[in-house]
DNA sequence: GCCGTTTTCGGCCCGACTGTTTTCAGTCG
């Protein structure tokens, strides 16, 4: 079976917990939490490294116990250890972590005292009250408890970015089959939303022999869960516990089908409607006239039957493309291609992975001029965020660097927190040497929208600001962003000067695709930043443009298109 | 459990906030 980087993350990240809940000694669980995060980075399959015999201990964080243990998990699938640490806890435990105001100490807590150790027997015991008893826990607690699981009982997607994973490996497993054609990760997968519920892949025959295909599918190493199979559509579940559902149609309805099952809905069902209106019927099979097919081997053909161009998948949410498609206005969306540098990164001055130099050397290789350095202010303790000193330091570093770098310039920029009264962490005459000042909200979240909204609006106003870095602070999955007057706040950022960040972070992708499209109706530009804590990470950018293409922007709606020489001009004097 | 120009032991990130307490544990970033 293969065993994705993701797995072995997730091992250790239980591990971590597991030893965390048990009480055992914090720098051990935190090293297994160092080492889920290395694996987490990494752009090397780590399977294959230990295949080809690589020294896996000159990973960070990773020692000979890691590495051995690593080991273990790529050759049978899990680590024993583990294995045991869930026969001595429940497993059931972890996912009480996620509940937000739990952490390892409440949970065992609430194991000792009421014998809890699953979510169910959580939320049964904070309605019987019971929990607020329990010494160190009370009321609030409780009921903070009861709406959190509320929240966590929501559906939950998968990462764009975890998904892929999983849909590129399955993918060229079944590109191995004889009988296959073409092969398509269709659904909210191809349209990039930063989350995906299924995968749905849609595959075109090569031959006649449908058994074959779905056989091979339902081969795949990875499923846990045959959950239906038949002969022109199955469905399974994967160790990851994504489903998986795999059509298989002809060839002269691959395109029709692909519409079909990329959907949205709501945009399928305006195509369909239009197609109605001029005598055709759209199904997955096709476009017909009568019992004849008129078009469906190919998406361009079914929308150059309604007099449409094809319409990228970012955009088919039914939020006015077809109207432009239509009128032929289509936005010409931005591509990573016109990205010229990336606005925000962090190296090991912070909490960075890699050195300035690595990151500038990964950087060209991106094709890109510039790249602004941007870590984290003071505020930022957990990761020794610079103070003025550091920052001064750090921005006589760039200049050096600089003088050696030819066609390529490093921004010495700061993420600088914006405090709890808007003032910004670091002093004016500081920021005031920097290329580029970002700035942006980690602490005091818990506000009310207006005291929010004007916290950010002070940011906006200060003259040394250029570009407001993850503006919601959400993180998918984990936690909502603050309540803020986004349009506000982007009102006053036009007339100020200032730029909105959308972060490239792909549990981040802040501000979100409906945000962009707001950005670009009041006119301000977006600045896309990998917000990269590795060399690798700067392929989040990649995430950063399939969110800014679902929010319609085009080249000239993005800062970092421009070259420095053009951008520094645009930024605001100080 | 990792790491090392103080190298095989002893340090490893630490302050703010919340809700619980009445001096602090737990969580977060």
């Amino acid at each position: 079976m293969p065993v994705h980087n993701s797995d072995i993350k997730k091992i250790l990240k239980d591990m971590a917990d597991l030893l965390d809940i048990k009480g055992a000694n914090e720098f051990r669980v935190r090293a297994y939490r160092n080492a889920a995060r290395t694996l987490g980075q990494l752009s090397k399959n780590v399977e294959e490294m230990v295949r080809e015999g690589e020294d896996l201990t000159r990973l960070e964080g990773i020692g000979e116990d890691l590495a051995g243990k690593i080991e273990e998990i790529v050759n049978t699938g899990t680590l024993e250890q583990l294995e045991e640490l869930k026969r001595e806890l429940n497993p059931e435990m972890v996912r009480m972590l996620e509940v937000a105001s739990l952490g390892p100490r409440r949970v065992k807590k609430l194991y000792d005292a009421l014998g809890i150790n699953n979510l169910k027997d959580l939320k049964e015991a904070a309605q019987k009250k019971k929990i607020r008893e329990i010494e160190g826990f009370g009321k609030k607690t409780e009921e903070k408890i009861l709406t959190e699981l509320q929240e966590m009982g929501e559906e939950k997607r998968t990462l764009l970015k975890e998904a892929e994973e999983v849909a590129e490996a399955f993918y060229s497993y079944l590109q191995k089959s004889e009988g296959i054609g073409q092969i398509e990760v269709a659904g909210s997968y191809r349209r990039r939303k930063e989350t995906v519920g299924d995968l749905d892949i849609l595959v075109s025959l090569a031959g006649k022999d449908n058994n074959r295909v779905m056989e091979h599918f339902v081969g795949y190493e990875d499923i846990t869960e045959i959950i239906s199979k038949g002969e022109t559509k199955s469905s399974v579940r994967l160790k990851s516990g994504i489903q998986v559902d795999l059509r298989a149609v002809e060839k002269e309805s691959f395109g029709a089908a692909l519409l079909y099952f990329t959907g949205s809905k709501a945009h399928n069902i305006e195509v369909r409607k239009l197609a109605l209106e001029r005598g055709y019927k759209i199904s997955e099979y096709g476009v017909f006239e009568g019992e004849t097919q008129v078009a469906g081997e190919t998406e361009e053909g079914v929308y150059q039957k309604l007099d449409m161009p094809w319409i990228p998948p970012q955009l088919r949410e039914n939020q006015g493309e077809i109207k432009a498609a239509r009128e032929n206005s289509l936005p010409s969306l931005i591509t990573w291609k016109d990205i010229q540098g990336d606005l925000h990164t962090h190296s090991t001055r912070t909490d960075g992975r890699n050195t300035i130099k690595e990151m500038v050397e990964a950087a060209r290789k991106q094709g890109y001029s510039y790249m602004a350095v941007t870590e984290h202010s003071k505020r930022v303790r957990m990761v020794n965020g610079l103070d003025e000193k550091g920052l001064l330091e750090q921005i006589e570093e760039i200049k050096e660097l600089n003088s050696t770098l030819e066609g390529f310039r490093v921004l010495a920029g700061i993420e600088v927190d914006i405090l709890y009264d808007g003032s910004l962490d670091l002093e004016g005459e500081v920021l005031e040497k920097c290329d580029l000042v970002v700035a942006s909200v980690h602490y005091n979240r818990n506000m009310s929208r207006e005291a929010m909204t004007n916290r950010i609006l002070k940011a906006v106003e200060n003259p040394h600001v250029n570009i407001i870095a993850h503006p919601t602070g959400r993180e998918i999955n984990k936690r909502r962003g603050y309540p803020v007057d986004l349009e506000k706040v982007m009102t006053e950022a036009k007339g100020a000067g200032v730029f909105m960040e959308l972060n490239g972070y792909p549990s981040r992708l802040d501000l979100k695709d409906t945000h962009c499209r707001m950005a670009k109706d009041l006119g301000v530009k977006i600045s896309l930043g990998s917000d990269a804590h590795s060399t690798g990470g700067l392929t989040n950018m990649k995430y950063g443009i399939d969110q800014a293409r679902r929010g319609w922007l085009e080249r000239e709606d993005v800062l970092n298109t421009l070259s420095w020489k053009e951008l520094k001009k645009i930024l605001k004097k100080k």
